[in-house]
DNA sequence: AACAATAATAGTAATCATTACTACTTTTGA
DNA sequence: TCAAAAGTAGTAATGATTACTATTATTGTT
């Protein structure tokens, strides 16, 4: 992978809002500093980075995939009501990989886990 | 909700086929039994039946949506070499919607699990 | 510093999944 | 039997993402 201004500049975006944003959302955000720069630029550098594990990709949230800088194993939680997407630290989901491996018998690589509901701020405002 | 033949034929092809398959999937098997059905119809239909709770929908699988006709809580995993769709019963996974809620506070409805890896037959392949 | 190989880019076109729209048809309950 | 409501087929439109192409930037080597 050689270097190039705009990986560095997605990468920073990312890092600097962590808001769990998609390719598009990024893409907005960059234009005020690179104007030129290419939806597609985003997306290719976007799926680079997840690929070499620098950005965690989200899928299973709404119907696009969201980006996240923290590459941390965790989970996430999406507010039905004002669709915020939170972290949810994998300390405090019961171990689920080892345990589905033990009784199913299938090499697990990967989970993802997506929990949907009310975040506190939004349960206030009922 | 009114009955139509197509409602209960996509309905049925589901349950009939419980591979998980998406509506375009689902559409294909049914042409041959009903060849002037439209794709919008199998979408329209199945939105409404997972709606209604008589499906269940995943999401996070790969780019596109499932269906599943099993309606109980329970998960998935997806194998990365062959692609299978596996149903996880709920009950080989630890709880995990109470313990986060309790935890979090936040108020959870939803919780949608998605693991992936090699299955036991492509396990064998190797 | 100049250079060639290679990777990356912008911009546009194409693809795929899904939804919207519309005129017509079925279902349903009075 | 009939009218209201819901459903349908077929097509067009949308939104997210990828593919393509000619040009530009990076990098390791002379």
């Amino acid at each position: 992978m050689k270097y190039s201004k705009q990986r560095e500049l997605i990468l920073k975006t990312l890092q600097d809002n962590p808001i769990h944003p998609t390719a598009d959302e990024i893409y907005q955000l960059l234009r005020c500093e690179l104007p030129t720069i290419s939806l597609g630029t985003v997306y290719r550098n976007l799926n680079q980075l997840s690929e070499s594990g620098e950005v965690m990709k989200i899928t299973g949230l709404d119907g696009s995939v969201h980006f996240d800088h923290n590459t941390y194993q965790h989970y996430h939680f999406i507010c039905n009501k004002c669709n915020k997407v939170y972290d949810i630290p994998a300390e405090l989901v019961p171990n689920i990989m080892t345990t589905v491996a033990e009784q199913t018998r299938m090499h697990i690589s990967e989970c993802e886990l997506v929990l949907k509901g009310l975040c506190r701020d939004c349960q206030k405002l009922n």
